[in-house]
DNA sequence: CGGTATCCAAAAGGATACTG
DNA sequence: CAGTATCCTTTTGGATACCG
């Protein structure tokens, strides 16, 4: 598989999506993510925090403080991907009366 | 999970997001858009075809005659979103070079 | 040719418990 | 608080065989 691949399975995948597109509204807390993403494991987000660390589009900065305090912010190159992803995101939006009426045409064609 | 989620997740699924970038050039075949994606099970091809008919994206037309003959092509629905998934695209290949370099400061921050 | 059906392997994902 | 580690379930994906 080709690398540039993988890093649009990284942006796109269902965790990064969410995550990049509540980072591009603030930096956040490691738990007060998850609590705006609803739903996700603390193991899942570690993961896709990780991945969008190590691809250069999420910054980690943690405090050598106790109890511990770790905030997550986008890069720049982050920010970039973010608002695409976003893009895209919203147009799904927008387009699904259209989505919506395909799938009750096919679905109706099929259940006589 | 809101259902705009899943036609995102449809769109930017592994073979989807390669399904759409390939019909945006020209309509194709099945075996030919199999032999075009390359390395793609007849299974998944399939069913991420119906997906994306289902939802509206691609236009599927059987033709009857033996032996038989299928044509898929983007509908405008389809067009809209596979230009936004390939400028996603093009841009992780641009920026790849910023991605390695982050991804090598990463790991070698990580391995002293 | 263009599928469907079945089975199996691999990977993703979640719950829970534990740690610095 | 912000993770790791472990275990287990669910989902995904591929190989194969068969059908119209």
């Amino acid at each position: 598989m080709c690398p540039h691949r993988l890093v649009l399975e990284h942006v796109t995948s269902r965790w990064g999506v969410l995550v990049l597109i509540q980072l591009l509204e603030r930096p956040y807390r490691f738990s007060e993510l998850r609590r705006a993403i609803g739903r996700v494991s603390e193991k899942m987000l570690t993961q896709t925090l990780q991945t969008l660390e190590r691809d250069g589009m999420v910054h980690r900065d943690a405090k050598p403080v106790i109890p511990p305090r770790v905030d997550y912010s986008l890069t720049d190159l982050g920010r970039e991907a973010a608002a695409q992803v976003r893009d895209l995101a919203l147009w799904t939006e927008k387009r699904m009366t259209e989505v919506l009426a395909a799938r009750q045409a096919y679905d109706e064609a099929r259940t006589p």
